[in-house]
RNA sequence: GCACCCGUAGCUCAGCUGGAUAGAGCGCUGCCCUCCGAAGGCAGAGGUCUCGCGUUCGAAUCGCGACGGGUGCACCA
């Protein structure tokens, strides 16, 4: 249930019969009409601003308007009343019987309460992480994988079909640099000394492959050249670093659908059929391209070179898919990549990407326009830096490999859940401080323990309850004469909980999995605050042992509460805790 | 120079794709436990939504132009 959708159906019907009326000419457009909660809770239970969308198209006067609906709407056996307001406002006050409908329904419906059929199982493939198969994630990673992972099972709960992907970047020269750093640990591993240049990767990560490399191969590669080894050492260090990257992607507990290999692309025709699928739309030509602005580089002099006609389709420039000398740039098989995800049926994609990777979205979103034609929509959502912190001061370094924080690191101090949530109470374009020390804290000041600390709550109420004798199972709790669920605070949490799939439907409508981590910490306050009237008035207590049907009453409110904020936790792939520790 | 993101309370940020008197948390001031978990709650102070012009019934939100901050601008991946 929906009571937002509810009424924004009752709302529309109502439209349409003045329109049979004649109130309203029958040529309107009803799409901006919107049926939301008011800012003020004073005005009414919802607000809806129809007369004013459609005052100038139907030529009348908004108040005039609101005036009728009004009178239609107040009819309805769910409206109480109806009131026009400011320049045409037309603020609803909804029986309350209706809000109080939300607590069975979520009884009944568990953590499927507010799932959505949106989604009309579109099929969505959300592209994630990504990371090149050279080393263990970092904290960049980490909350790409947490937005990618939540925004999947969002679209999911929206009903959405979904696909969780990840590309293994392992047809560039970086893995060459990989299976050089791998041969030096091979070497250092067969006890000669070793010394890392510039250019290769230093940390102690290699080590263990370096040894699995000897007692795979033995010293059958120790003095030879480069081209003896180098394929043979590619691939079993983007094995090895693969290992590696599904094993942090376990700790944070992100599972991926599909691994999709780069290098599957190259030799197989798949670029090539690509490139000429853009070649027969004309978008594909020869042609040399205006040097660079702003910092010039000294060696730059026109050349031709293979270009793809992206400025059709917005970009700045066109762009370079093959070099001067024959050879792929990496445009060209992430072309084809987001090529074959098309063919593959795709009604939708999205890529999670670093911020850095800003100047990529206008090419790839021209590109995926021109290969479908303009029918599967690519959203790109930038992932901005995340900053560490600890006690206040930069966090950097990190014991593991040396240049970067890990996500090891980062799970290690401070757990997947903590992890998750606070990398999700951020919008994706924002930057995001991470302090070790704050996200611990065990306070109100910390919203992930403010969260957690509702649902332990809830809980804890219940086990008294039940001490006490008292039938807290949900099908119990349904049976509940929910007439005394009529307090302001306890109304107030109602219609937070009603506002749970229209929350829902929004955050997947805009790909914003951030709003879930906001209404959980809103509906956790409204819960606390409640809670918190017991201590001063015995009567707002949920347990009252003298009077088993009233606190079954209220316990199903709380209950519900608690069903939800473990629904949207799980969604943010956080646990629930049943105790604070 | 160009593109993208950002600019909202002293600080960190929301603001539901154009709605009513712009909201939280921290910090500051003052309150509330013989208490279902005070690991909490209530109240107060604090704003020219960076600035200007425009669009319209109505702008923090949309458009244009400044200003300030970040990121990216190679045949790198």
């Amino acid at each position: 249930m929906n009571l937002f959708a509810d009424i924004k159906t009752l709302v529309t019907d109502s439209l349409h019969s003045m329109q049979a009326t004649g109130a309203l000419p029958a040529d309107l457009d009803f799409s901006n009409v919107t049926v939301e909660p008011p800012r003020d809770a004073m005005h009414g239970d919802m607000a809806t601003n129809a007369a004013m969308v459609l005052a100038k198209p139907a030529r009348k006067k908004p108040r005039e308007i609101a005036q009728t609906l009004a009178e239609i709407l107040v009819a309805d056996p769910h409206v109480i009343s109806a009131d026009v307001a400011g320049p045409g406002f037309l603020n609803l006050r909804i029986d309350p019987a209706n809000w109080r409908a939300v607590v069975p329904a979520v009884l009944q419906k568990g953590a499927d309460f507010g799932r959505s059929d949106m989604g009309k199982s579109r099929r969505v493939n959300v592209e994630y992480v990504s990371a090149n198969p050279t080393g263990p994630l970092h904290v960049g990673h980490t909350r790409g994988a947490v937005f990618g992972d939540a925004l999947a099972s969002l679209l999911d709960f929206a009903g959405y079909d979904v696909t969780r992907e990840y590309v293994i970047n392992d047809g560039g020269s970086q893995i060459n640099t990989l299976a050089r750093s791998a041969y030096l640990r091979y070497l250092e591993a067969h006890g000669q000394e070793v010394s890392f240049p510039d250019g290769v990767y230093p940390g102690d990560y290699l080590v263990p492959v370096g040894q699995a490399l000897k007692e795979k191969f033995g010293d059958t590669y120790v003095d030879q050249p480069e081209d003896a080894w180098l394929e043979e050492f590619r691939n079993f260090a983007t094995d090895a670093m693969m290992d590696l990257i599904r094993e942090d992607l376990a700790l944070l507990g992100v599972k991926m659908d599909v691994f999709f290999s780069e290098k599957s692309l190259y030799g197989t025709g798949k670029i090539e059929a690509c490139l000429q699928t853009l070649k027969d739309k004309g978008l594909i030509y020869e042609g040399t391209l205006e040097p660079p602005k702003g910092k010039k580089p000294d060696d730059w002099e026109p050349r031709v070179q293979t270009l793809f006609k992206s400025s059709e389709f917005g970009d700045d420039a066109d762009r370079p898919v093959m070099k001067s000398d024959g050879s792929w740039t990496y445009f060209a098989p992430d072309i084809a990549y987001h090529h074959d995800k098309i063919l593959r049926g795709f009604d939708e994609l999205i890529d999670i990407l670093g911020a850095d990777h800003g100047g990529y979205v206008k090419r790839m979103k021209a590109a995926v326009n021109a290969l479908s034609d303009g029918k599967v929509p690519l959203d790109i959502k930038l992932c901005q830096l995340v900053r560490l912190f600890k006690n206040g001061e930069p966090f950097k370094m990190s014991k593991r490999a040396g240049t970067f924080v890990t996500l090891r690191d980062v799970i290690d101090l401070v757990g997947p859940d903590v992890t998750r949530f606070v990398m999700l109470t951020r919008k994706n374009d924002a930057p995001l401080d991470f302090d070790f020390s704050k996200v611990l804290d065990q306070s109100k000041d910390n919203p992930v323990f403010y969260v957690q600390y509702a649902f332990a709550r809830v809980n804890s109420v219940m086990n008294k309850a039940r001490d006490g004798g008292l039938d807290v199972s949900d099908t119990g709790l349904q049976n509940a004469d929910l007439d005394g669920l009529s307090d302001d605070a306890e109304l107030g949490l109602l219609k937070k909980l009603g506002e749970w799939p229209r929350m829902l439907e929004l955050a997947a409508k805009h790909h914003e999995p951030h709003r879930i981590a906001f209404y959980l910490f809103d509906l956790a306050s409204e819960f606390h605050s409640l809670h918190n009237l017991g201590k001063t008035n015995p009567e707002m207590r949920f347990w009252q042992p003298e009077n088993p049907d009233l606190s079954q009453t209220k316990i199903a409110l709380i209950r519900s509460v608690a069903v939800v904020l473990s629904a949207g936790l799980g969604i943010l792939g956080v646990t629930p805790m049943q105790e604070m520790r």
